[in-house]
RNA sequence: GUGGAUGUAGCUCAGUUGGUUAGAGCACCUGACUGUGGCUCAGGGGGUCGGGGGUUCAAAUCCCCUCAUCCACCCCA
């Protein structure tokens, strides 16, 4: 194999894509429901931009990124949908004019990271951002919207888990309180732990570890080190949910990666997926618009992973898509006509509007197929009518057409041209 | 990044303790069907056995390195 894909990437050919245009289109019809507008914002910005933005000390900043040193500037290539939409929001200064936006984007984003089934290096996001309002009504229904798209593409059995973060001051707070607590029992904790001890402690909470999970039973709880105003945030949160009849559990493991995330965190899971089971991820991010030059405006988002969610839908078998009749006449020249008369019938055909394609053969000496090749060919391109031009019709100035589903066939004329494809329609027709 | 498994035709896989020209099914092309697709039958094309190096009279088969994929972990969409 002289060259393959880079690692971590996919190719999507046509019939991948039938799937993933499917899924786009429903995405789009519920952004539109929900009032949401589309932004597209660069694949790449500026280095610094993620740094600040996701934390020093997150994994894909310290270690997942593609960047690219260019002379004096440094450039990566978005892991993450949010940074780009808050930078383009406040330089466009939105903050100021339009300050509530909600703002959709489905597109590439990239880590450098080793890849796993459902997991690329260059791999689809569809992500929404609510910016400018703390309203809690908005937390749910980002999570109602997200979860409503397995709904309607047919995934069922996707579980809503929120949990909440609290405000910056609740959760160092809570970092405080957890680092006291599990500092004694850090001898009986597995290796994993003693390391997010260090750095990251709320990911103990996170651990599979048997042993761990028994001490975590008695853990402290992160609800119990919110704010009233915090914890009513997530109390609304929830009863609005249930109101609209989205069932959603509370789990206090829910603990995201990036840095700018505050009260409302929370995850879509689906149960047949194994160790890479989300398929949605999101979050409140109360500072990160001031933090990027804004105003202190409260803002909402989650991103929606493509690949897991149409690895899932094959695990539960309702990935199969159906080919669709896409071609509607395949004109057959046979030898002893010229092809150049094929194809201004194929061009007449295409102008009228039809999906029309001639004939091709492999060398360019432009000797006919044979009928019965080019037969297969058009039953391979799932044409709805085969147009034959041979010798006979050629001298009574007709085209045969034979309706490829119902295998029947009749004779018509060719003149006019700019008519043909009405005359070809009535062949078979129901 | 850590640990484990796998890698033979376009696809799914056989390949006996290392032993001559590496096989099957599906797919593809051609013919039976001298102007007609899907079914059937017959024939045909297609493989640096992931790549590189080594051991051996001899390697798809044994050893090392490398690339890729899958699984678990870290983390995550």
């Amino acid at each position: 194999m002289a060259y393959q894909r880079a690692r971590g990437t996919r190719d999507e050919f046509p019939d991948d894509l039938i799937l993933i245009d499917r899924l786009e289109r429903v995405a789009r019809d519920l952004f539109r429901r929900y009032g949401a507008r589309e932004i597209r914002t660069p694949f790449f910005e500026e280095t610094r931009l993620f740094v600040r933005g996701l934390g020093e000390g997150s994994d894909v900043v310290s270690k997942e990124m593609f960047t690219v040193e260019r002379e004096e500037s440094s450039y990566t290539f978005r892991p993450e949908g949010t940074a780009g939409v808050v930078r383009a929001y406040v330089e466009k200064a939105l903050h100021k004019t339009r300050p509530l936006q909600k703002l959709y984007y489905i597109g590439p984003m990239f880590r450098y990271e080793k890849p796993q089934g459902g997991r690329q290096r260059q791999f689809t996001q569809i992500g929404l951002e609510v910016l400018g309002s703390l309203d809690p009504l908005l937390d749910a229904e980002a999570i109602h919207l997200a979860a409503s798209f397995f709904d309607e593409i047919g995934l069922s059995g996707v579980e809503a888990r929120v949990n909440s973060m609290g405000d910056r001051e609740d959760l160092e707070a809570f970092r405080g309180m957890l680092r006291a607590w599990a500092q004694p029992q850090l001898s009986a904790r597995c290796e994993d732990c003693r390391m997010r001890f260090e750095k990251n402690v709320l990911r103990m909470l996170d651990c599979k570890v048997e042993q761990c999970r028994v001490l975590n039973a008695s853990a402290p709880d992160i609800l119990d080190a919110l704010t009233p105003a915090s914890r009513a945030h997530l109390d609304t949160v929830v009863s609005a949910l249930r109101a609209v009849g989205r069932p959603v559990r509370v789990d206090p493991g829910i603990v995201r990666g990036f840095d700018y995330y505050t009260r409302t965190v929370f995850e879509l899971h689906h149960p047949d997926l194994g160790a890479r089971s989300a398929v949605c991820g999101g979050g409140r991010y109360d500072h990160l618009i001031s933090e990027l030059g804004g105003s202190d405006l409260g803002a909402v988002g989650f991103a929606i992973g493509l690949v897991p969610t149409i690895v899932a839908l094959e695990k539960l078998g309702k990935a199969q898509i159906e080919i669709p009749r896409e071609l509607d006449a395949f004109v057959c020249v046979l030898e002893g006509v010229p092809r150049q008369h094929g194809f201004v019938i194929v061009d007449a055909l295409r102008n009228a509007g039809l999906a029309a394609d001639l004939d091709h053969p492999e060398g360019a000496e432009g000797n006919a197929r044979s009928l019965k090749a080019q037969m297969k060919s058009a039953d391979r391109a799932r044409a709805r009518w085969a147009v034959m031009l041979g010798p006979d019709e050629q001298a009574a100035s007709v085209v045969s057409v034979r309706n490829l589903e119902s295998r029947t066939e009749a004779k018509v004329p060719q003149q006019p041209l700019a008519t043909l494809h009405e005359r070809i329609r009535g062949v078979g027709a129901a």
